[in-house]
DNA sequence: CCGATGGTTTCCGTAAATGGAAACTATTGG
DNA sequence: CCAATAGTTTCCATTTACGGAAACCATCGG
């Protein structure tokens, strides 16, 4: 039972489509819990679940004034995504130009 | 109940930290479910259920000759996730431009 | 001060993910 | 044909995710 890593709670943010939903809004500017849980059809219960996960997952930053806490994205909320994304890519690459490589010095058949 | 959505499988795939360790292998060339659970410290079992969740989320390929079965990233693995992420990041940018706009636009106080 | 509002917490039931044991299938090697 | 091997399926137990109802807390408006 281990506490489960960053990248495991910014992939499990991302895999829930409401919770997406509230990243598009959010992406083009911050909005409270209320603004957040219409137009994603849920309760305020659920959506204050949905956002703690955005937030332990570092997507989100939030800050409460009054009774109303509002939401906004964290300027890095992509970064480890990018950057583990990225260097998988690279080595997927290069295991291709080698897998061409290989082809390309078998000889002809025929 | 509805189904899930391809970025569901997608994100939900990569949240598990076994899984991940399993694709940062197969980026680096193909290799059978036999050579994926060991360095995952799985038994077959599991091993055959991840890589399901891999291949139905899109981000593997395989293919069975004889009794043994070879899995393959595909190119394309991670289109869906950086295609999702760069809208988000596009509207993001935006936004914070026209945060910096409206600041700048402010007057001066004193 | 009172009611309405925004948010939070607790509790509950349901659904899904995870992991292994055991049993089963299909192939390979001798 | 027999034994070992690679994979697959089924079953089971544990854990976690998810959503809403209800109750609670703090704050705003009059």
């Amino acid at each position: 039972m281990q506490q489960a890593q960053p990248l495991d709670r910014i992939f499990l943010a991302l895999a829930d489509p409401g919770r997406r939903g509230m990243i598009e809004q959010l992406a083009r500017g911050p909005a409270t819990v209320k603004e957040l849980a219409r137009p994603a059809n849920m309760r305020l219960p659920s959506a204050v679940k949905h956002l703690r996960v955005l937030e332990e997952g570092g997507i989100v930053v939030s800050r409460k004034a009054g009774r109303t806490r509002t939401y906004a994205m964290r300027r890095d909320a992509f970064s480890p995504v990018n950057d583990w994304v990225s260097a998988r890519e690279t080595a997927l690459d290069a295991a291709f130009d080698r897998l061409a490589q290989a082809v390309a010095d078998m000889p002809e058949e025929e």
